[in-house]
DNA sequence: AAAAAAAACATGTAAATGCATCTAAATAGA
DNA sequence: TCTATTTAGATGCATTTACATGTTTTTTTT
């Protein structure tokens, strides 16, 4: 059984990997004029989902703040992203769904996210970053 | 060679499980009364620099923004975690150097931290979220 | 050595975040 | 059924973020 320092090494490793090729991957979708990658989270979530689905359930999710995913959805409305109808069911509830405008902004956003995770994850084996997660036992 | 799909497979799982960890223990660091891990991160670089460190250097090591992280160095000066003394041989430059009131406020939090990596990463193998990163080639 | 370019850090400002709180509707309890 | 509690989502407000730009000092170019 793996000791708390092999986990503590994973968790390092792991932690810099993504935050590397989150914060490339930012910095080319805001030089491309894009949303940043948490507009992205919810278009792709939305994608899949193809009956919609509630905030509160996107929001437990994607670990949102419940207040800022509130106004981030405002936005996203305002931009024509998604739509948030009236619940069936639930006169509290709203439920939202990507539009066209999402879907196609998402791809965009993905030609430039790929590249990034891609590169990233490409750099992290070669870089032996993975050895510390590759260690722990199943 | 792993093709594309393999490296965002490995990605999914990575920001998945740093996202996860991460969010719970700023959670419980914030309902603790403490700073967030931002704060930590600076704190622990600055721990083991025993010579301190320059605001840049810092700033592209843990990959801040330039003038969010300039307020933050701030901020913490003033919470007296740090100090900025004038860099030698260079008028323009600080060196952070972290204090023994910001040594201890690390160790206060590091013991919230540590449980939740410990917790969040055995969670994952559990789960298997690791599968993806061992699939990868070295 | 003077002028131009770059580097390190700070700051003005608008937008985003997050805690606390609010409203309205749904569910549980007496 | 009437009341108390919980849940979904929005909003007021203070703090934080991040882009653009400013200031000072260092380095490079001519």
């Amino acid at each position: 059984m793996s000791g708390f320092d092999e986990r503590e090494a994973a968790w390092i490793a792991l932690n810099q990997t993504r935050t590397r090729i989150f914060s490339r991957a930012e910095r080319a979708l805001v030089a491309a004029g894009f949303p940043r990658l948490h507009w992205y989270d919810v278009l792709w979530e939305l994608e899949r989902a193809p009956d919609g689905l509630r905030p509160k359930q996107l929001e437990q999710q994607l670990l949102f703040d419940q207040s800022s995913f509130s106004r981030q959805v405002a936005r996203m409305a305002e931009d024509g992203l998604l739509t948030r109808h009236a619940a069936t069911g639930d006169a509290r509830g709203k439920i939202l769904r990507i539009t066209d405008k999402g879907r196609a902004l998402r791809l965009q956003m993905w030609d430039i996210y790929r590249v990034h995770i891609d590169e990233g994850i490409a750099e992290a084996q070669k870089t032996g970053a993975f050895a510390a997660l590759k260690r722990l036992d199943d």
